[in-house]
DNA sequence: GCGATCAGAT
DNA sequence: CACATCTGATCGC
């Protein structure tokens, strides 16, 4: 849960996700997404009357969460102030004292989080530097890496400060499956329950927040049947969304909540209260998506683990785990580095000491060797480690390199950045931007991440010592829930910018299978069976101690059979390693491969990166249009690390 | 009576 | 074992 207070030292006259206390003078708002703990003193009465005389004060977001947000009437005051903007679009913000007249100027860029719909964190170039919010965010390692906004050129841009998702920066949380190896231990969960009769229902024990539509959109998709809600109001824009949920019960999948839905269940009752229409009883299971539960396993664990013959919990998560946090700061190397959150059982200077290491001054002679030349910033390290590893490995084979693509416009399939407003369209869709990697065979970040872990002097005690196993050939793979657009697509130019709409899109049909305990006559659409070499998905909690059960991973469902073995043996090596350590050396080396084929998918080296789109600004309503030239010449002195004097240049 | 805050449950 | 939310009790304005 956000502690963050609301403002950045940089500039404290925004504030963003807090709307109470302090912050209830600021010039600016930001929200990064629709979650009650980031909307504190939004609605209230200071709020609002602080908006009933003030002319200039906006509110800004993604357009889903003003969408998300203005499905609820209590947050209809704020619809006048709401300013919403697109992803990776620099915008110019004016931040106006309306009593003094005194104005500052800052750009603020959103970037994609992957947290929940219309998720995003905040980028502001300013004169007090450039500073990064991530609000709540779950990012995959090498994401960063994708995301043009957070670079220059070629390089990343200089970030002085970062505000930063904490949730699971704890070594308890090293690496957290990921979406896809989540999605298919449900989806399989799932697939093996309903096909036994139209009796056979599920019950997704959802919270009640934003965050969980991808798993709904997938499984929708997956079982041709639409999800059980309790409304789909929020989402009348967002047919992408829409189209997979419905408010009729009559299906075998809901996700529907009650108050006393626990309770009903246990009467084997769903919440909606639904009944087979003839009387025979329904056998629900309930699937409750977790991740503190399975960070609190010290033994391995599948993502999905059997808690009751009828109940089962499913690793979940919508923030970055620890090993994609620290790949997340190590390669963007910023100065300073503020948690948002203090991680459960920790203190804030256990965090701190954690972060540190993080922080680009932890590396003085990087700093001292690149600071004046101000354009290096890409070679600067992302070197994950404190110390001591800069020699390790070469920094060329972890620099991103840009280069603007144009590719199938899938956004316009499914951009969930948008809702579908009728008098909305013309985004700018057309072109999505790719990292290109230099060399298939250099190793990724992920991988030196991992072994950076061995440090002595890391704070992860956790960390499980990574064996340089070597790494299997490069599978075609992808990285998210992405599916068959991107299979059809399947050019390995596939966009690798993350971004929400990709939760959205078909599943690919398996290529693996999982051999599920008690699977019987599933219909598994499954067309080559590896199983042998499958790590198991499912698992039952008293199972924890056969040796046979370990995580899964997203390699799983998407690798080739090839990358599969290797996989494989990966596996087989590290479960050797003392029990208590093995789970995690497994699931960093195989995440250490997950980056390689992520990364791998887009590799192409080249560096004409300086790109237009840096200077199509949609202007601040009211506000006039950037002439070009001047913000070229901001961005230039951006770029150089220039003292900014702003001028009104807009 | 409303809002802020906390504890507790889910 | 708790990713966020709601409810109810208490306190203060």
């Amino acid at each position: 849960m956000s502690s963050f207070a609301g403002r950045m030292k940089e500039y404290p006259t925004l504030s963003l996700d807090r709307f109470d206390r302090e912050n209830l003078h600021a010039r600016a708002y930001f929200l990064s997404h629709c979650h009650k703990d980031h909307m504190k003193g939004l609605k209230g009465p200071l709020m609002k009357r602080k908006l009933k005389f003030s002319l200039t004060v906006k509110l800004y977001c993604s357009f889903v969460t003003k969408e998300l947000l203005l499905s609820n009437p209590k947050y209809a005051f704020w619809e006048d102030h709401i300013v919403p903007l697109e992803l990776d679009s620099p915008t110019h913000v004016s931040l106006i004292d309306e009593t003094t007249g005194e104005s500052e100027d800052v750009v603020v860029t959103l970037l994609t989080a992957g947290h929940c719909p219309g998720s995003v964190m905040f980028l502001f170039e300013g004169a007090q530097g450039t500073v990064l919010y991530t609000g709540d965010f779950r990012l995959a390692v090498g994401d960063a890496a994708r995301m043009e906004c957070l670079h220059s050129g070629d390089r990343v841009k200089d970030i002085k400060s970062v505000y930063i998702d904490t949730t699971f920066f704890d070594p308890k949380y090293h690496q957290i499956p990921s979406r896809e190896a989540c999605l298919t231990g449900i989806r399989q969960l799932i697939q093996d329950w309903i096909c036994q009769s139209p009796y056979h229902v599920v019950w997704l024990n959802c919270k009640a927040a934003y965050g969980y539509e991808y798993l709904f959109t997938n499984l929708g998709q997956e079982f041709s049947s639409q999800i059980h809600v309790n409304s789909l109001d929020m989402f009348k824009k967002m047919p992408e969304i829409l189209c997979h949920m419905t408010t009729n019960r009559a299906t075998q999948i809901h996700a529907c909540r009650h108050p006393k839905d626990e309770e009903f269940f246990r009467a084997n009752r769903l919440p909606c209260g639904t009944t087979a229409p003839d009387g025979i009883p329904l056998n629900i299971i309930s699937i409750k998506p977790s991740t503190i539960w399975f960070g609190e396993r010290t033994r391995k664990t599948s993502v999905i683990v059997k808690m009751g013959s009828s109940s089962y919990r499913a690793c979940f998560s919508f923030h970055s785990s620890y090993l994609e946090v620290k790949d997340f700061l190590s390669y963007i190397g910023p100065v300073n580095i503020y948690p948002n959150v203090i991680p459960l059982g920790k203190t804030l200077e256990d965090v701190t000491d954690l972060l540190k290491p993080l922080c680009r001054k932890h590396n003085e002679r990087e700093e001292i060797v690149y600071k004046p030349l101000g354009t290096l910033k890409g070679t600067r390290k992302r070197c994950t480690s404190e110390d001591s590893n800069d020699d390790l490995f070469d920094e060329v084979s972890t620099a991103p390199r840009w280069r603007k693509m144009r590719v199938v416009d899938l956004t316009k399939i499914s951009n969930n950045a948008q809702p579908c407003s009728p008098n909305k369209d013309s985004h700018d869709t057309d072109q999505m931007y790719s990292l290109i990697q230099p060399c298939p065979s250099a190793h990724s970040s992920n991988y030196m991440d991992c072994t950076e872990s061995n440090d002595d002097d890391d704070d992860d005690e956790d960390d499980p010592e990574q064996s340089p196993v070597p790494h299997p050939p490069p599978p075609s793979c992808t990285e998210m829930p992405c599916s068959k657009l991107t299979r059809l697509d399947s050019s390995r130019s596939k966009a690798a910018q993350p971004c929400w709409e990709k939760f959205f899109k078909a599943e690919p049909v398996l290529t693996d299978e999982s051999e599920l305990d008690n699977s019987q006559n599933s219909h598994n659409t499954a067309t080559e069976n590896t199983a042998s070499q499958s790590p198991e998905l499912f698992q039952d909690e008293d199972e924890d101690d056969k040796s046979s059960v370990h995580m899964t991973s997203s390699q799983s469902t998407h690798i080739s059979d090839a990358g599969m073995e290797s996989l494989s043996q990966v596996d087989t090596v590290l479960v050797q390693v003392d029990e208590s350590k093995a789970v995690i050396s497994e699931q960093c080396n195989r995440d250490g491969i997950d980056t390689e084929q992520k990364t791998e998918e887009a590799v192409e080296l080249k560096s004409d990166s300086q790109v237009s789109s840096d200077f199509e600004l949609p202007p601040t309503p009211g506000s006039k249009v950037p002439h070009p030239e001047d913000l070229k010449d901001l961005y230039r002195k951006l770029a150089a690390g220039e003292e900014m004097v702003i001028r009104q240049i807009f």
